[in-house]
DNA sequence: TTCATTTCTGTAATTATTACAATTATAAAA
DNA sequence: TTTTATAATTGTAATAATTACAGAAATGAA
């Protein structure tokens, strides 16, 4: 993922008017790219905007998604998840400690041709299964 | 996708007892293949059920999932989706018209050394953009 | 300073899902 | 056939995530 160097710099160039909850959402976006939910966002931020809203946290983070400097990860169904890294890429949920794991994958080696003649705007992909650890662990 | 040729038979082969309820909800899913959701399962089947309660689709789907005979789709956050084929297979959600397609990839095609040594359980694809129809007609 | 616009906040409403206790159905045993 | 135990279904209440919305605060230009 490309490094991001200026929080303020990266929302005005989104098109995103740069206010302290923006910035202070994204930056804990950057910082905590292990896909936070929303809870995880507020709980952690509230200490330290003390008049947080999670109103705000929901309305800055579909803003962001819009604006195409966030993607939904949509792994579990009742908890969506948020990634400052918009580039595709795959994610791996371990059953056993929860854990996700980033992984890159090669799309153009996929060759679909039931939906060659569709326009693709994202691509997602996620895994289950016992990561390394996990398996060694129990065994 | 393999063919089911009779409900009853399918569902006790997978250790569940088939009562009139799973039977119905069952046949519901292999015949609508388009993904349906818990709302839709109710309301389609609640004129021929006319007990049928939500919490016995939602422990059914449950079930069935515990059981293998159907996996869960997330592809939108607020909406989890149904499909009793169980094999790894893609979805395609069209933005404009929503309909979803379903397509064949080939896993190992996706050759991802990051998890090599990790134990993949399942592996789930989904790609959004336009459809092909969608696409001739906005033109 | 005023005014218009945008952003943020808090509460209430909505929706999906789960928990749980009571009822009903099923099937084996007496 | 009746009894009994177990499993499945149902309805209601509770929970949790998300959205709607109106008022307050902040911003920035006139």
């Amino acid at each position: 993922m490309k490094q991001i160097q200026n929080t303020k710099t990266h929302l005005i160039e989104a098109g995103i008017k740069p206010s302290y909850q923006r910035i202070k959402i994204f930056e804990y976006l950057i910082e905590n790219l292990n896909h936070p939910t929303v809870d995880m966002i507020y709980k952690d931020l509230v200490p330290y905007i003390p008049t947080l809203s999670k109103t705000t946290v929901y309305n800055t983070l579909k803003f962001f998604v819009d604006k195409g400097i966030t993607q939904i990860i949509n792994i579990e169904n009742n908890e969506t998840r948020y990634d400052a890294d918009t580039s595709t890429h795959g994610h791996f949920k371990c059953i056993k400690c929860g854990n996700i794991y980033d992984f890159s994958f090669n799309e153009s080696n996929l060759n679909i041709k039931q939906i060659e003649n569709f326009e693709i705007k994202q691509t997602h992909l996620y895994i289950k299964g016992v990561c390394e650890k996990c398996k060694n662990k129990n065994n």
